[in-house]
DNA sequence: GATGAATGAGCATTCATTCAT
DNA sequence: AATGAATGAATGCTCATTCAT
């Protein structure tokens, strides 16, 4: 697994050669597909691996503010930056996986998996927010999930540096004026 | 070029071959070399095919608020739902573009050139809505440029259906209360 | 080695395909690819071939004249003539390996190193024959070995039932007249 | 004629394309194909090019001894030094287009030509230099001129430094003793 | 005469996959 | 469980040749 997410971060799908993985993984070609049949299988699998990644990889806990809603939001925010910095390679394969996903069913299937819990995740955030009174009770609470989604997408595509400017700009659109000095 | 799209709209980079190219476009696997010596020599030349097609493609103008800045905004999103609806497999090879950017030189060269015409065309839009008066006035430019850039972007892993829905959330979040009527 | 052996005695390296070889051979494409990575391997595996083709082959024995150096002479003809009766493909292919040599740096390194020990032998024929008196005495030693050369050399493009007379004429100059009668 | 011969001379037959002919002769490819139909029409004049260059080229001619046979086989030496040191070119091409006969038919018929009247000359060297007194008069006429063949067509893979005494050592073994000193 | 465009056939090389051991 | 050897089917690219203009 590490060494077809190796390939696929460096020469993307495009480029990933079973031969290199084994050779990667120190094995004979033979025993690559002894325990991977097909090319395909081996996609397939490291798709799953990509998803335990995100589980079991997050930032630390940042500081608590008393709003549980405002809390994981900040999280959500913290493990961006955090894959960005120290994972970037998983971010990059990540998107290979995605774009892969429109072509390759069994692909799609995992993706779409991981791209349900984490909207349930956002979705949660949105619902705590406003539940806990973080966040402005004027919300649609589908409406500010399909946003986070949006963002936190769109968030790939902008300079790392920046990351913490559009957490600014959505608190200050999701946050309730007396909650923003926290 | 219309050849070379196709193919990579429907089989990725990964599956891109002369050889279905050449056969697509109707001409021998020679004739295709005589005019793009190296696969990468199409690649390239797609890229800035594509480039062209995003400069000549825009859905019909939106009815005019009388606020320039506004207006720009929501032809915006309308071109962004325009492209999704009419033509989804631009957006596809745009993706594939923006990956292979990371490994291929010549491809980056373009794409970064296309990411920051489009840059300023947002940039553009966040000056005169501030300018117009159409935009709150408490507004940093730049935190907004990227705000938006981040947003479209991200609107590619949203469902279209969606869209109009985050417009919305954008127009609340930037637009003064006295102009959201319109 | 044997399969391009012969596709290059009947071809040339002007013709020299792979896959000629590997049919040649029995063998798949990709089997012969297995074996030798590049055709420039091929190629220079077949020269290090060759050169050992060079070390084993040889003419019968010459009968003894007493007078090893004189012997050794003979023998050097009568390998020649061996060559060029039993083996004519061997005499070509290394023409064609000499031609090569010009462009191709590994086969000059195989083909120089052949030459030198070729060259070796000649000038231990020359040293042998002036040491046990069969040479006339007065003859220097570089500028005989540099005459067997170029006469052996030469050999290749008289036709083979002329060669018995050079050797006469070899012997006419380089033996002593009273050694003659042998 | 004149790329075509640069082609060969840098590349080999094995490196000649008739694209590259074209380029070097500032025409378009299909205009070569208009006076050379063929690429074996190509070769075959360009073995007839080069039997007219050895024709038209030669070494000044060299002092005179008063002995015509002598001084025609000095002379012989004396274009042969020439061309290697002012037309290497020529002989590497001829080197191709010899191992090229043997192969091509049409080729072969234009060097056993050039062989044929090169042969010849020699013949009459030999012919000359018993004749005028300069050589030793207990000479078998033919012996001597497959020997001059041999030497000459072996001078090739000597060094051309050696030339000279290559030389020396075919006068001592023809010329009469008491003529030497010429 | 000259050429831009086109092509059939081929070329070295690659790659996922298989299989006997 | 592991691997060396083997292969069918490509793959990007080349080249001599053709032909309408």
């Amino acid at each position: 697994m590490e060494a077809a997410f190796d390939v696929i971060a460096h020469e993307g799908f495009e480029g990933l050669r079973t031969r290199r993985v084994a050779e990667k993984a120190g094995v004979n070609i033979a025993t690559l597909h002894y325990y991977f049949p097909k090319k395909s299988v081996l996609i397939w699998s490291l798709s799953e691996y990509i998803g335990l990644q995100f589980l079991s990889i997050h930032a630390p806990p940042v500081p608590s503010s008393g709003k549980p809603g405002l809390d994981r939001l900040r999280q959500e925010f913290a493990d961006y930056a955090f894959y960005n910095e120290h994972h970037p390679d998983l971010m990059t394969v990540m998107e290979e996986l995605v774009l892969r996903a429109k072509r390759d069913q069994a692909v799609r299937e995992v993706v779409d998996k991981m791209r349900w819990y984490w909207r349930q995740g956002l979705a949660e955030i949105a619902r705590m927010g406003i539940a806990d009174g973080s966040f402005r009770s004027d919300l649609d609470l589908n409406q500010v999930t399909e946003m986070l989604v949006t963002i936190f997408v769109g968030l790939g595509a902008t300079r790392p540096a920046n990351a913490d400017a559009i957490r600014e700009s959505v608190e200050n659109w999701l946050v309730k004026p007396q909650e923003r000095e926290n």
